[in-house]
DNA sequence: AGGAATTTGTGCGTATGTATC
DNA sequence: AGATACATACGCACAAATTCC
């Protein structure tokens, strides 16, 4: 699979903003130059930039130039699991409790017939933060064995089959109390206080479902950041 | 204030979107006749469609057309307000209650020494929906007057000081309720769910701060929409 | 202070590839 | 298979912001 060379050029900047060859406040050189050196002409380059600019990597200042934005950068993975300590940040980590092959016919709104249905406990620093439920659709999936899930789903999709997440949408809302109770974990099931619902899509077609209850309001909360370029 | 072309058009798409003039699912003409009926270049009308695009308005899909997503859609000047109806979307207005200058010495976490703070009732189709305290940091504001505020204090503030919204972090929590109520609003305020708090910020200088309460937690809800390229 | 050089922003046009109908 | 429509890529000219001398 040949990528557009726009976006070939946007992930080797990306890799490399992330790898530390480019530091955090250094300049690019000039799109001329740069395009130049790169083989492709300034509109494509310029096209690379703007997405790297979209994703907040980078600053781009008219008369000035480009300068590298490492500390605004979402760390990849954890982009979009919105959950932080309240004290700041907390290194996310997840266990995985159950995976089945269900048939969720009774639920109304299931948006297709059979699902993988995954159970993870979500940490934050090594202590338990949130209950994660996934389904994906099992006509786009492959056979999964709880004990063998790695702790990143979507690293570990995005290898295997070149999925990715294209759009996600979060939506808090007034929590239930889910039916399935996690082990040996010291979570207060009675202090939900919202659901964070979350897809994944591939191009058009919705593969995947995540939602998050989570627990203990005093320690976890719902962050989120964005950025919006001058108008 | 001569906005770029393709702003214009975007902006002005918007406003049909959000008028109902152009309808959710709607193809929109081809790009060259599209380009050609507004006068423009068919790369400024692409530049134009890549923004709703990227704010949710548009689908685009090669080979077939553009479509209208008003079902996804914040409508530009509101994209940073993430309270949005249950039963989706809804028209989001402002009607302000008071504009105060005051010293808020007594927080200990104020940003700054003096702030315009301006209290305003949201509303989501026309019905009450959050409260909303801005707080803007007189030394970089001008003189505000609750009678000629408009609708949209980020047009205004746009194109009065060329500020815009840099970033924003919205951060959702247990909420307490205000101790300043709206007049004749049928909120309740006993069913606080939570209390957003958003940022904007001119260039490297923190100047505003806004932060929402809602209430009628049945009918309004916290949604928050994001996208991301294939890696 | 001011003007020239540099650098990115906007806008136009065109050719070709690729997905959809 | 052919026509249609969007995606990618190239190149150029001028505007606007910044930097530098």
């Amino acid at each position: 699979m040949d990528l557009p060379r726009y976006l070939q050029i946007s992930e080797r900047l990306t890799r490399d903003i992330a790898a530390g060859i480019l530091r955090d406040g250094e300049r690019l050189p000039p799109e001329v130059e740069f395009a130049r050196s790169l083989g492709v002409s300034v509109g494509t380059l310029r096209k690379a930039l703007a997405e790297l600019s979209a994703r907040g990597l980078l600053t781009r200042r008219q008369g000035s130039g480009n300068y590298v934005r490492r500390s605004a950068s979402p760390t990849g993975i954890y982009a979009f699991f919105h959950l932080e300590l309240k004290s700041g940040g907390g290194l996310p980590g997840a266990r995985t409790l159950s995976a089945d092959l269900i048939r969720p016919a009774d639920r109304t709104d299931a948006p297709w017939d059979e699902v993988w249905r995954i159970r993870r406990l979500r940490l934050l620093d090594g202590r338990a933060a949130a209950l994660e439920e996934i389904w994906i659709d099992a006509a786009n999936a492959v056979a999964i064995d709880a004990h063998t899930l790695p702790e990143s789903l979507y690293r570990h999709y995005a290898a295997a089959f070149g999925l990715w997440i294209a759009r996600v949408e979060d939506r808090v809302r007034d929590g239930t109390v889910p039916d399935w109770t996690p082990p040996d974990s010291d979570l207060a099931p009675g202090s939900v206080c919202g659901l964070v619902l979350r897809r994944a899509e591939s191009r058009e077609t919705r593969m995947a479902e995540v939602s998050w209850t989570w627990f203990d309001t005093s320690r976890v909360a719902y962050v989120a950041r964005w950025s919006e370029a001058a108008p």
